[in-house]
DNA sequence: CTCAGACTAACACACCTGTGTTAGTCTGAT
DNA sequence: ATCAGACTAACACAGGTGTGTTAGTCTGAG
């Protein structure tokens, strides 16, 4: 190995560079010279560590579907620590909750990440080479919603009786439309609203719920 | 007038073939000459009728927009023949299905069409021209959501001591959130499932509902 | 000190884009 | 029959695109 530039570092830096560029403009506007222009760097450079559009493109997707998965991961496991002298029960809500939020634009950062998300998965519907990305990313999701209620049902926080497959679905529904809403109603929903939709549909999933 | 060709037709010719191509490559395939070739016409009869690429794709957005609001109309109409015998609360909740049901992918046709409504939404987000479009679309189906939620609790097929807005703001998220995942994730999705997912939805609303 | 090879920069090619311009063709009211 | 003007077609311009190629620069192991 001679003049090693990180070139994991590298990618990653311009996998960052895709993302502002696409929630700016959307997929089009991160062409390999708009990439390499925005990062400083010639487009030989940017061609040298991803040979190819689509190959940085789907680079930048993984990427980001990587960085939610390790928020979500991060935000569980702090309020584990956190409600650690709580009651089970009341943990595992807790973390529920907190895993959940990462997946909602709740202020500029994530709001910023799921425009991002957004412009990639609806891109994915019609360009082949994001999609297997996009089926990695809803299968992954599909099981931790799954986990979700799991951990809600043996806690207590949600009815026995739930159906495990339904309630995931139900979770992910709400969440997506939150989601779309949010980003392409922003007059109508606010940040707040999408925190009260996700905390309303959690609470009637408890057993006692419903008046 | 001399040599009048139908002018409207002809735009909405255009238009169609704008979601034709929006919705196998993205907007970015609606060029103005990609438009021109897939309706038989030259680059420059296009540009006859529409100075402007923004200008015919801000057409072709708010067409579709019109049409699906026109399918809707149609539908309750449609069933509030079908059960004008019926007693009014009957009548009225299955008006506002059949009309809930045009805003969702149910059939190809449907799914075609909102694969399209897809792309021009998101694009809306960060494409300045579609945004007054996008704007008007989702403040008219806010009003509708919320003409649903009153007709239901009028008809009693809801709790009267619903919140209408806050009713409204869930009927919206359910129906966004089911059009995302059906199109983004068809795998995990099938048409039955959104159909499913929103008699779900409206049946929790019934006063008498919930175990 | 050398030099292989990781990295950068620059150019070329073929193609597509929106838009402006300009000349032509056809038609229906006069 | 004429002719204004709605419509069509063709070209040009300036710029952007992905990608291939090729020559150069820098560095750290030997």
């Amino acid at each position: 190995m001679v003049r090693t530039i990180d070139g994991d570092a590298r990618r990653k830096l311009l996998a960052d560079t895709v993302w502002g560029l696409l929630r700016k403009g959307g997929l089009e506007a991160a062409s390999v010279r708009a990439v390499a222009k925005e990062a400083q760097l010639s487009a030989g450079s940017v061609r040298h560590f991803f040979s190819t559009q689509d190959e940085l493109h789907v680079f930048a997707m993984d990427e980001l579907m990587q960085r939610t998965a390790d928020r979500v991961e991060e935000a569980m496991r702090e309020a584990g620590t956190a409600y650690s002298t709580s009651q089970p029960a009341e943990r595992n809500l807790n973390q529920v909750r907190a895993g959940l939020h990462q997946l909602l634009p709740i202020d500029d950062e994530s709001t910023a990440n799921f425009q991002t998300h957004l412009q990639f998965v609806v891109k994915a519907v019609i360009h082949q080479p994001l999609q297997a990305t996009a089926r990695d990313s809803y299968l992954r999701l599909q099981k931790f919603y799954e986990d979700c209620i799991d951990r809600l049902v043996h806690s207590g926080a949600a009815a026995e009786d739930l159906d495990p497959h339904k309630a995931a679905q139900q979770l992910a529904v709400v969440i997506d439309g939150l989601l779309l809403r949010r980003l392409t109603a922003p007059e109508l929903v606010s940040t707040d609203d999408v925190i009260a939709g996700l905390d309303e549909h959690l609470s009637n999933l408890h057993p006692e719920a419903s008046p």
